[in-house]
DNA sequence: CTGAAAGCGCTTACAG
DNA sequence: CTGAAAGCGCTTACAG
């Protein structure tokens, strides 16, 4: 331990000796309180530059009466398909249990994804209490965005994950680069698979509003596979049960002998994987993504071989830090936080942490 | 914002009521410090426990006239070769930003990777001054081991990154599973190349100590062919100037015809990609390690393949981090903590953030 | 062995 | 519009 030096001690105290007023009025400049006189307010105003005064968060906090108020909207998880998303909510309470010793609490809400009535119940409730940032996973667009028009209003900073709502003044947003990811699984494939074999694109998706983002994914792999000329299939299956897919499957494989990859545009992918399992077809490339429970099964047993993955966890306990930093530490934000486009195997997977 | 609730605000005045004693008694026996009876000591202790009590951080570190000094020790930058170097330090100073409001300094210091001497100075100095806590990128076994030793008799908790000096009770260790990795380069050659074909395993490197750690990668490369029985040659280059390594590149390649994929166990993988540029061989898949500024300009160029990089400067932030849960928040730390064995290629570079 | 009191750098009523 | 003072939950000399 060493002692603190003499590192520019300068605080409200010193600020208000200089100015020649009391503690309580500098407070009040520093947050910009009604009540100083545009004479006296300049007057600290200008120490406060002259000194760069940088106030001491410790003290602040632990002076402050109130806790600040997160609030985390998210999908709730009900079933293989969303299982994705404990993930982010992992990454939520671990910023939590780090935080929460500053005065930050984080309330976790959940809607339901097959429900937008269940998302507009929650964003209206939240909307008359009080709460000093939000962390938001948009799923239903137009819905999402009235939502956060009205956060705006009330001044309440907001932060996306996993999804953007482009056009939207939020602190930031993290999460992935949806069409480079696509084009990325467009490399893989081209290095695992002959050059003149034809690429299978699958959308599965019963929700129009996710097409737009499996779309990008499609959009790159295309962009990729442009140069090389290469011939891409795709096929939309929005009857998203077993049966179904497998039947559509089997329509277009048959159509088309030469198809040796594979890429699924979300996270169905472990669906795709049981089909080619049942039919014995092992010399197809597969690519999908998320690290879902199903999908690490698959790719253990090699039916699945690659995965993407955009570390759902790390977007979760960002996007609650990114608040934190906003509100806590005043610190700047980045507007936009791309993920790394994680490529994951049978032989790395145990060492990833989402 | 909200009012803070009625939450047990247990604190050590409280603590002193029940206990019949002053502020003053309860903080010794907090800190273990001298001068408390027994008697009151197991008094207060039982009340500490019954009212669970969690010390204000906030509070502690206000009142606490002492800053909490870290220190780093890492090799220095001083060439290509070391360039890798750059990526903890920057996660170091990252860290350091978050946390110097809680009156944490970091200070960092550097060793010259091909003079041992270096090290030792510099860790003698050390272990004369004040210090809280320790991160260390071992890398001349020896000198490393008996210097944390040191530190272990000081009782100043010390984290590794980068590579591990097992058997020694360090706080954490935070950095790549060698083995793995070179077990995942194997998938991926598996996966791009045909399966009979030779691949070369390349030890590029002057330091013996260095050695052992690419020979785990080698080992984890071996286990994964062992199966298929596929040919692997080995060669180890102990002069790393170019043209040392472009000579005995030409010698291997043209006793294997039958070469078709290289990976190179360290970053010196840009060596062999300028080799294979010149000789104008583009049908070798090249598979190295790390994200320095040769290496992911040769990846796009497209004559390095695969990257595989370990997240350096996750590293260091994690490791000054560690240090930061221990001695501020007091919060248990993982032994172990590896890294993700991260594939990066030409087109996902961009996104990716050492 | 123990305690009373000042202080860390802020915020927050309250009084004028 | 402004200020004096108490208080946040600790730590730290200092006195006894």
């Amino acid at each position: 331990m060493k002692k603190k030096e003499a590192e520019q001690p300068l605080g409200v105290k010193e600020i208000a000796r200089r100015a020649n007023v009391a503690i309580a009025t500098v407070d009040r400049v520093i947050h910009n309180r009604p009540g100083v006189s545009q004479k006296t307010k300049s007057k600290i105003e200008s120490i406060i530059k002259e000194l760069n005064y940088q106030p001491n968060i410790l003290a602040q906090r632990l002076a402050s009466r109130n806790v600040l108020r997160l609030v985390t909207l998210l999908p709730e998880v009900s079933s293989a398909e969303t299982d994705f998303w404990t993930l982010p909510v992992a990454g939520i309470k671990k910023a939590e249990e780090e935080i929460k010793q500053f005065g930050v609490k984080v309330d976790k809400y959940f809607f339901d994804l097959n429900d937008r009535k269940s998302f507009v119940k929650i964003a209206k409730q939240l909307l008359k209490e009080p709460i000093d940032g939000i962390l938001l996973a948009p799923s239903f667009i137009e819905e999402s965005t009235s939502f956060i028009r009205a956060c705006s209003k009330q001044n309440i900073p907001y932060v996306f994950i996993n999804s953007d709502l482009p056009n939207q003044e939020s602190l930031c947003y993290i999460g992935p680069d949806l069409f480079h990811s696509g084009y990325q699984a467009g490399q893989l494939i081209n290095f695992c698979t002959t050059r003149n074999s034809r690429v299978l694109v699958l959308n599965i998706s019963r929700e129009i509003e996710d097409h737009h983002h499996l779309l990008r994914k499609e959009e790159g792999l295309r962009a990729y596979f442009k140069e090389t000329k290469r011939p891409v299939v795709k096929v939309d299956i929005r009857q998203t049960d077993q049966h179904s897919i497998e039947k559509e499957l089997a329509r277009v494989m048959k159509q088309y002998a030469d198809i040796r990859a594979v890429f699924v545009t979300n996270s169905r992918v472990s669906a795709v994987s049981r089909y080619l399992e049942k039919t014995g077809k092992h010399d197809l490339l597969l690519i999908g993504y998320d690290f879902t429970h199903d999908n690490v099964i698959s790719l253990d047993q090699g039916h699945i071989d690659f995965l993407i993955c955009q570390q759902p966890q790390e977007q979760g306990y960002r996007g609650v830090m990114a608040l934190y930093q906003r509100l806590v530490l005043k610190m700047p934000v980045d507007k936009t936080y791309f993920m790394p486009i994680d490529i994951i195997t049978k032989e790395n997977h145990a060492f990833y942490r989402n």
